[in-house]
DNA sequence: CTTGATCCTCCAGTCACTGGAGGATGTAGG
DNA sequence: CCTACATCCTCCAGTGACTGGAGGATCAAG
């Protein structure tokens, strides 16, 4: 069988606190890890993936709710196809916007960045890039 | 002179709670606010776009501190210059990664809108798409 | 068999809000 | 002018998503 990680292996391969691993089981997030024979929480490959998806999502600006309906994407494959189609669309509006708002801002950076080569930057138009 | 907005107004127009503005106050992204005879705050078109660009910016997954340091680069133009460009710089790349991961993640959802259309889900990658 | 790293639970603290109490002010209708 | 009601003020307690630490058990190496 594969290797079985331990919460700190998590951990230390994802960038995130032991103590916050324990929290997204609390909240659901995490599955309940099966516990050795001494309580230890065990984990496989999975997990491992899952916890990299919450974290990214997060860093997003996902909400736990949010995290949580895209997670019902992978989790329940088998369900209803409506149903799956309408939160994946509902997301897609949601991630869209993302790109565009930060399309415009990477822009704006870049705009800086250069403007900047030779002088000081007069012309800012930062809040343009995410004001619209 | 142009229109005076009161606080209540702000909220209105960029869907923020009246408390959360006087928040932002409080920890310094918004600017004391001009108050009235009476005490109430004033703002006027340049706060408007500064709380637009600071919910934005925080729907984008940025801490208080990164937005902080983005609305420097607009607050003081004159500023030197390299120090502009490297707060530029560094927010790039931070941009740069979240439009790569939220790419991936539509190209996902859009993947399993339209595979959805006939059947039930059976292979899913959602979470391969914010994973790596 | 000791030592140090990791694990456990539980609980208090932080950050970024959110909501409400209690009271002053502003404005529109009678 | 007076009342009614919305909106403002300050202050403070509560929530969501963590973060850190106390106190104690377990495990792996020497």
């Amino acid at each position: 069988m594969s290797k079985m990680l331990m919460i700190g292996d998590l951990a230390a391969a994802t960038g995130t606190k032991v103590n916050t691993i324990r929290f997204y089981e609390e909240i659901g997030l995490m599955r309940r890890a099966a516990r050795t024979q001494s309580g230890r929480r065990t984990y496989g490959a999975g997990d491992l993936e899952r916890l990299r998806f919450i974290r990214h999502a997060r860093k997003l600006g996902f909400e736990t709710q949010e995290i949580r309906s895209l997670l019902a994407l992978s989790d329940d494959p088998e369900r209803p196809c409506d149903e799956v189609t309408q939160i994946a669309v509902r997301h897609l509006d949601d991630v869209n916007e993302k790109i565009a708002r930060l399309a415009l801002l990477r822009d704006e950076l870049e705009q800086i960045a250069r403007s900047c080569a030779g002088g000081s930057v007069s012309e800012c138009r930062i809040m343009d890039s995410l004001g619209a």
